[in-house]
DNA sequence: CCGTGCCAACTAACTAGTTGGTTGTCCGTG
DNA sequence: CACGGACAACCAACTAGTTAGTTGGCACGG
C-alpha cells in the first residue's frame, strides 16, 4: 500500500469533506476511499467531528503556508495567493464548509494565528502603522483574493491582472 | 395565524436551511418551527432540495437588491453592501451553503443575471469601459464586499471605513 | 361535500459507531 | 530456531437511533 492507514485516511476523509461538507460526508465512503477500514477510522481518530478537525488542521498549514508572505510586493503576493486557490478548489471548499459548520474554530487554531500574526509584523516592519494599520490593511488584501475567487466570473487570466492592479492601488 | 402556511414554511426553512444547510436540515425541524406540518411541506414543496431551492429563490432577489446599486458613488455602495451582510447574516450563510450544496445554480438564476447585467450597464455608462472594464471592476468590488465580510476580524467601523477607502483607490 | 389543515403512526432506508472473529507481521525470550 | 504475545489491519454483521417521505383518520369553514 502507498502510504500509512491514518495518511491515506486524511487524505481520503479530505477528498469526501471537500466535496459534502461534514453533515453530508460519510464515514463509509471515507473508508472506501482510503482502501482502509470503518474501525481504524474511529480508532485513529475517535468520531467524525474528530476527523474534520484532523483534516482541516493537516491541510490549514498547507493552505496558509502554500505561498510564501512577500511585505514588499503585495501584489504579487495577492496574485500567487489567487493562483493557488484557483489550482487547489477542494481546499478552498474545505475551508468553506468547515466556516460554516465549525465557526470560530478556525480562528483559534494556533498555526493561523501564529500565520496571521508573522504577516502582519512583516508588514507593520515594512510599511509602519501610519497610513494603514497593518492588520486591518492586510484584511484588506486577503479579503479581495478570496472574494473574487468565490466571485469568479472572468477567466484565471484577466482576473490575476485585475486583482494585481487593484492590490497595487491599495498600498500605493 | 401569521402568515398563510406556505409563507410560514417558506420563512421557517430559510432558518434551519442557513443554520445546517441542505444536508443538515430536518424537516421535521422546520415543520415544527413553521408551526405547520410535514405532510403541508411536501404537498406544497414536493421535496427538501425543491424546497431549498424554493427558499433561495424567494430570498436572491432580497439580497441582491438589498442596496440600491449607485454608479457615481461606488464606495458608498460598497459600504452599504457591507453593512446589509452585516446586519443580515443568515442570508450571507444560506448563499454560501447554497454555493457549496448547489454549485452553478445560482449562476444560472434569471434574476441574478439581470441585477448583474443592469449594475454592468450602469457602471459602464458612468465611467465607460477603458480605464477598466466594468464587468471586471465590479467583480473586483464584490468580491471585496463578500470577502472582508468573511475575514472580518476587525471592528464593523474600521472595516467599513477600510472598505470604503479601499474601493475609492480603485476607481480613483 | 370539498379544500385546507392537523395529528399520529408507519415504512424503508440509511448511518454513526461497535463487536467478534481472523490473518499476518514484528519482536523479544527461552 | 521456535514460540507466543502485541499489534495493525481486514471483514462482516450488528445495534440503535435517525430521517425523508407516506398514509389514514379527524376537524372545520364555505
Amino acid at each position: 500500500m502507498a502510504a500509512d492507514t491514518p495518511r491515506r485516511i486524511l487524505d481520503a476523509a479530505a477528498d469526501e469533506f471537500a466535496e459534502r461538507g461534514l453533515a453530508g460526508a460519510r464515514v463509509d465512503r471515507i473508508a472506501e476511499r482510503a482502501g482502509a477500514n470503518k474501525q481504524r477510522i474511529y480508532a485513529y481518530f475517535g468520531s467524525k467531528d474528530q476527523l474534520f478537525d484532523r483534516v482541516i488542521e493537516d491541510r490549514i498549514e498547507q493552505l496558509l503556508d502554500a505561498v510564501p508572505f512577500d511585505a514588499v510586493d503585495l501584489p504579487g503576493y495577492a496574485a500567487r495567493l489567487l493562483d493557488f486557490n484557483l489550482a487547489h478548489p477542494e481546499l478552498v471548499r474545505l475551508l468553506m464548509w468547515h466556516n460554516l459548520e465549525r465557526p470560530g474554530v478556525l480562528a483559534r487554531l494556533p498555526q493561523s494565528v501564529e500565520s496571521t500574526g508573522k504577516k502582519v509584523a512583516a508588514l507593520r516592519a515594512q510599511r509602519g502603522d501610519d497610513d494603514w494599520p497593518a492588520d486591518r490593511l492586510l484584511g484588506q488584501v486577503l479579503g479581495l483574493v478570496h472574494g473574487v475567487a468565490l466571485t469568479g466570473w472572468a477567466d484565471p487570466d484577466h482576473v490575476r491582472a485585475d486583482l494585481h492592479r487593484a492590490v497595487s492601488r491599495l498600498v500605493g
